[in-house]
DNA sequence: ATCAAATAGGTGAACGTTCACAACAAACGC
DNA sequence: GCGTTTGTTGTGAACGTTCACCTATTTGAT
């Protein structure tokens, strides 16, 4: 429990420098006003004696504590992770973040709150009094939850929603927004289709409750239309889950016009389509083509692997990043927003339709 | 920029309860020597008011940071990150770290390091000055690198070192050890084949410069002598990646006398033997019996779903957190190792060999 | 040459918490 | 009854940094 004596802090890289606290004060954060020989004389005793600020006294002193929060749902995350399926956005979202963190000295700290009415209060103040940061990101499902949205105003925290929302906050000044461009995914994986040959192109949607989902539809129905194709001809519901997924599939192919491609709405109910063509003893891609959403590492090992819509996931929480880090500087502008774009890879599960 | 002046702190609860702050101290930090009576009546200001003492502060007069760091090489983990394949453990790690940490008041933080000679003194200094963390985490492949473990001495950060692990270290006082029972793993598998009625079994091993793929290869070895059986017989290297995987497996199939069943040491190379299998002609698990390492969330959904040693890797960080807190207590005992076991998940790919 | 303004640097207080130590009361041994 | 221990509370300094303010020095305009 002895403490520890040992750190070089401010005032030995002055005593070192023959300079006054405050100088280096100015050397470290960058200020104006210091002659560059002195600048130059004070970073030579900086770096020979490894001086690092400490980032709890900087933010004692009311200067900023480069710590920026991701928040997620606590049980959400643990289910999903003790199913050992679908945490993929997990090191994707966190890797993301950390890497535009550390490109501004920031740090990106992976919190997990418990967003149960009653606790939430007290957990979450917990944090942010205990960590006091920069600035919080929020994800689905919670991007648009108002009480924790209410609480990171309180506690003066910017913060950045990913995905899903809606337009009701009213320009609360404090909240910059990163989007996926889910409808323009759909249209993608589906003039991909057309592009091939196909006309019959069955979609198998998402839960109704998830926004992404009908943005999902939305695009394939509105390419369909594009190309005068009536996409309401091929749709099924499905709820992300592989049984819904087969149960979609088999639907869709035992109709009295099959489609001759298919999109499913995620990753584990093309798998599944996948599954049910074989047991009906298509091959893919040669009597069916198939895509998928998502593009974890699932679909890249199926045989064959798997054509996907990928998600820009990494680069939503960097862009978020990117925007909060900016949107404190001085020049206060309004809270950014940023739609970005889905791209198509192309594997083997896609091609021309079998001749008519 | 202007300052937060609206944060409660340890003095409004003075006022409030009419006592010391002192008293309010040692109330937050469970000390003794204040009659129930007094705790009770600070307690209460502190709920009403909803104070939390601030880190930032605490780190400061020289109190416990309840930070633990979970070091992490920054290149390897980009890497697997862009590949999108074999992150899996990130977020395994990370998350059963995390949920140990929450049950003790500490928190847990993700910290990727440049490991490269000439930048990690700078960068690893930087986030120990900066964090003072009370304990970190490391991961193989770095768990015995030793400018690592100097660096974390010399900053007084006690450490656990997970997985690997020679004895190398000579009682350096401040490390504590977790790993994972590789050999006991690959015995569970080798023996539920041979308890399936299995003699011949071949193995795929992992690359050589990995002691785990050694540890693993051993366990098979032991448990075939154990039972009459002739390992090396059959035994085909790979190196964890898919197309080794698919070499081997070849290799294991075209032998004169193939194996019933083949144990490869991770999932992509088993996910390599089905294809091949299956290539052959072969049907899963009616004419070949599959085990894999690992059990990441690729093996659910292989047709058929793959039997797989499950290694306990969010136990491995949570351990690694526990030992580390306990440590700190004042009793200051040497600094324990745990050996985890490795459970076996059995599922669609085993079964009883043909009939001779 | 003179005065105002801009630039370069220093000084003491403050941030919120804990530590070391002092002060006092109560309980105890003899 | 007196000195000693034990338990409870308070006081001032310290942690490492930045802020607000102050003092020189230099620059520029008149």
């Amino acid at each position: 429990m002895a403490r520890r004596r040992l750190a070089v802090t401010i005032k030995h890289v002055a005593a070192d420098a023959g300079v006054s606290l405050q100088t280096v004060s100015r050397v470290i954060n960058n200020e104006p006003n210091v002659r560059p020989e002195m600048r130059e004389r004070v970073q030579a005793s900086i770096d020979r004696l490894g001086y690092v600020p400490s980032i709890a006294a900087q933010r004692m002193s009311g200067s900023k504590s480069y710590l920026i929060l991701a928040l997620n749902d606590r049980e959400r995350t643990i289910a999903d992770w003790r199913a050992r399926q679908g945490t993929d956005w997990v090191d994707q979202m966190l890797l993301g973040g950390m890497l535009e963190c550390a490109e501004h000295g920031y740090r990106l700290i992976f919190e997990l709150v418990d967003t149960h009415e009653d606790h939430l209060e007290r957990e979450l103040g917990a944090a942010l009094a205990a960590l006091q940061p920069d600035g919080a990101i929020l994800t689905p499902p919670h991007s648009d939850n108002q009480e924790i949205l209410r609480i990171l105003t309180r506690h003066h925290v910017p913060y950045a929603r990913i995905g899903a929302l809606g337009d009701e906050d009213g320009g609360s000044p404090a909240g910059v927004r990163v989007s996926m461009d889910d409808e323009g995914g759909a249209r993608l994986a589906t003039r991909h289709l057309i592009d091939l040959g196909h006309r019959r192109i069955g979609f198998i949607s998402g839960p109704a409750e998830y926004r992404l989902a009908s943005w999902r539809v939305d695009g394939w129905r509105a390419e369909m239309a594009a190309a005068g194709l009536d996409g309401d001809a091929w749709l099924e519901a499905g709820d992300f889950s592989y049984a819904s997924g087969a149960r979609a599939a088999r639907a869709l192919l035992a109709r009295a016009a099959p489609p001759s491609a298919i999109i499913a709405s995620n990753d584990q109910m093309a798998l599944a389509t996948i599954e049910a063509a074989r047991a009906a003893g298509l091959d893919i891609p040669r009597d069916l083509s198939v895509v998928s959403f998502d593009n974890t590492p699932l679909v890249r090992f199926t045989t064959p692997p798997l054509t996907a819509v990928d998600q820009p996931i990494a680069e939503t929480t960097a862009t978020a990043v990117r925007l909060l880090i900016e949107a404190q500087r001085e020049g206060a502008t309004p809270p950014p927003a940023a739609l970005l774009p889905m791209t198509l890879v192309t594997r083997g599960s896609t091609a021309p339709p079998p001749a008519a």
